[in-house]
DNA sequence: CAGCTCCTTTACGGATTCTTCACGGTTACA
DNA sequence: TGTAACCGTGAAGAATCCGTAAAGGAGCTG
């Protein structure tokens, strides 16, 4: 169901070993690139899309804080009410949705965050069409 | 789909093998003669263009920064604000495109680097979002 | 020397990105 | 249902990034 996250180390045997291609869904995400594949094509996402999308894609199904998400990748405090992690995540989800029409992979938690998990995108059928 | 690397060796009995000749795409790559044919035609490359294509088809698939093209081909560390490997990729890029036109073979990513990838230079896409 | 090609560097302008704001829809809750 | 907080996202302006024309020098050839 919802997704599992398999994580890849350049070396395994390594002490410092560090995660090096994460994925998750149809997507495949180069940590030390700055690449992500979309059932092996390319996205080109910004350097802030990128590592916002890191930052998601590490804490697979957890909820995670406006504030956290800011400092992991602004780096620094929010100020109050700074939307910037909303509009991020709002480009980063167009973009998705373009390379994946079928996936939808970042959630809203009102009030508490956004969660990252691929999940099939759901139909809303709409109220005149007798669903 | 995007893009397939053939590595010829020279001697493939040889343990000391070399690639010796790269295909993609159309192109074939030839490393110990400096050669380059588009389907079958020679082009005509300078010594940096030729070092250049050979770098970034070697990790066909990836960004590679700026920096390390630079490291590879001009070898040296890039001084902030050299622009040469730009310079370099347009030049490439004008001669790639004059002898085949219908294939698009580097990406530039913004904030990260260019990524070499044959791909159909021209996707008809009937998309709703504008632009 | 004259004429070429190649390489390096600079400069200009267009393209892209980032930040911030604003408006309207959504959600939570009494 | 009313209201306040929460959220999605278009858009504007500034900053940054990138494409590429062009100038000037080095080296090569006749």
């Amino acid at each position: 169901m919802g997704g599992t996250l398999r994580v890849v180390a350049a070396f395994p045997e390594s002490p410092e070993a560090q995660a090096d291609v994460l994925h998750t869904g149809e997507l495949e995400i180069r940590l030390a690139e700055g690449l992500v594949l979309a059932t092996g094509r390319a996205l080109t996402l910004s350097v802030r899309e990128f590592e916002l999308l890191v930052a998601m894609a590490k804490r697979l199904g957890a909820i995670i804080t406006r504030e956290e998400l800011y400092r992991t990748v602004w780096s620094g405090e929010q100020r109050r009410g700074d939307r910037s992690v909303d509009v991020y995540v709002s480009k980063l989800r167009t973009k998705l949705e373009a390379a994946l029409p079928d996936r939808r992979f970042i959630h809203t938690h009102p009030g508490f965050g956004y969660r990252f998990q691929p999940e099939p995108s759901r139909f809303v059928h709409t109220e005149t069409t007798g669903g």
